[in-house]
RNA sequence: GGAGGGUUGCCCGAGCGGUUAAAGGGGGCUGACUGUAAAUCAGCUGACUAGGUCUACGGCGGUUCGAAUCCGUCACCCUCCA
């Protein structure tokens, strides 16, 4: 086992493209290098794609490196149109700063930040007052439209449209890098392999202002195997932040991967040894339920700590096999005397989120999907009442693996 | 600045005065099969006091018994010309 950061990286299949692959390995098992990864300002939490981004700081700083959490509250202003069919929506400012300082706590649960083991950054910092003469004199000189429009990044917006704005969103990820490289020695930058043509002209432009090479890795951007961005599900984005989903949520949200990627997530997402995970994805059929449970498992104590984790699995245990702490599961209280009166199905489904409306509860208790304590309720106008409790509780189920349980008091 | 084309449900996309809550596809959901997997098949997929009403085809206004469909206007997008 080797604990050069570039092997670790390489060998959970993280990296896409590299500068350098041979002077990056040296460097980083020479020497402590101080490296950044740029986070978009424009949602209020990170959600799972941002961990590929986030895992990666982890194993480099573990292996001794300075990780730069930058937040781009300049960039952010402008939009990045790499790889976008069009334009995002433009923020205030106001939104977008909030939206830096939560982010930045959030990297506060990954990355040690005490002793300066990492830094902090937010581009709006240095961008906000950016002189436009001046920078042009300085900067904007430098790159050249010609190769920026031949970049494959804007291919697709060359055709859709591609506001000015947007075009200089390049110059200022450029600038940022030559500022991370003169504040903090920062030598490398990281990011999503959409990326490498920001890298690398921020790569440029450190050669040709300050005659030094530095370099640029991007990683890998996963896709499941259905062909989805990883991180997004039909209902949203799947968020970091247990007040956005719930740790029982996001535990679901991995055991229930596909079984194609389920190697390829433990390597990223996880920090199981590779021989263990060899060993995981080498069971067969419904075994493989074993990797996936480690799986979960170990991604929801990275976010959400052990305690959570235990409990979101204890949870899943109770509503899939039996066993486990049904208290753990997705748990609404009310009064007790809503349940004397008796409570509609349709109604207490929609009010703890199982479905979104009455006439959703409806069409699916039409089909069959609406179970109350593992029973299937075929009558519309059923009502709950004291009958029904269990345990102390009722479990309600939408379809085969959304429950909720009630208790009362 | 000029000419033309466009804006439809979660997404793509048909419709071009009534029978259109709006074809078709994707996605999603439910059921069957299973392993909380995939694939497959079937059904469903605006809301509500559920068979009756309300809201919906970029915004606003108009014509008409009746409009997503016609007219005016505003906004945004695209293409070509300057």
């Amino acid at each position: 086992m080797t604990h050069n950061a570039f092997d670790i990286l390489k060998g959970r299949d993280f990296i896409a493209q590299v500068t350098d692959e041979e002077t990056v390995r040296k460097e980083l098992s020479e020497k402590q290098m101080v490296f950044y990864i740029g986070f978009d300002g424009s949602a209020d939490s990170l959600h799972a794609g941002h961990l590929v981004p986030i895992m990666a700081m982890m194993h480099m700083q573990l292996a001794g490196h300075r990780p730069i959490g930058l937040v781009g509250g300049g960039t952010t202003m402008i939009g990045d149109p790499s790889g976008k069919t069009e334009m995002r929506q433009l923020l205030s400012e106001e939104a977008i700063r909030a939206n830096g300082r939560r982010l930045h706590a959030q990297l506060n649960h990954y990355l040690r930040f005490d002793d300066n083991q990492a830094i902090a950054e937010n581009n709006a910092d240095w961008l906000l007052d950016l002189n436009y003469i001046a920078f042009l004199r300085e900067i904007g000189r430098h790159f050249s439209v010609n190769r920026m429009l031949s970049a494959e990044a804007y291919k697709q917006r060359l055709e859709k449209g591609l506001s000015f704005i947007e075009f200089n969103y390049q110059l200022l990820q450029a600038y940022d890098y030559l500022e991370l490289y003169r504040r903090h020695g920062c030598t490398m930058q990281m990011g999503g392999d959409d990326q490498w043509g920001n890298l690398l002209a921020g790569v440029d432009l450190i050669r040709r202002i300050e005659s030094v090479t530095v370099h640029a890795m991007t990683y890998q951007l996963l896709t499941t195997a259905s062909g989805a961005k990883m991180g997004k599900t039909a209902a949203g984005a799947v968020w970091l932040d247990p007040q956005k989903l719930s740790p029982y949520d996001y535990y679901q949200y991995w055991i229930n991967c596909d079984d194609r990627d389920v190697e390829k997530l433990l390597k990223i997402f996880t920090f199981v040894p590779l021989d263990e995970i060899k060993r995981l994805v080498a069971l067969e059929g419904a075994e493989l339920r074993e990797a996936k449970r480690v799986l979960a498992y170990e991604a929801t104590v990275i976010t959400h700590g052990e305690t959570e984790a235990k409990a979101a699995e204890a949870g899943a245990k109770a509503a899939f096999s039996g066993a486990g702490n049904i208290d753990a599961m997705p748990t609404t209280t009310l009064p007790r005397a809503r349940l004397e009166g008796g409570l509609g199905v349709l109604e207490i489904f929609t009010e703890v989120g199982l479905t979104k409306s009455r006439g959703e509860a409806r069409r699916m208790l039409q089909q069959g999907g609406v179970y109350v304590n593992d029973d299937r309720i075929e009558q519309i106008e059923t009502t709950l009442t004291p009958t029904d409790l269990t345990d102390n509780g009722i479990v309600l189920r939408a379809g085969k693996k959304k429950y909720h349980r009630l208790v009362f008091e």
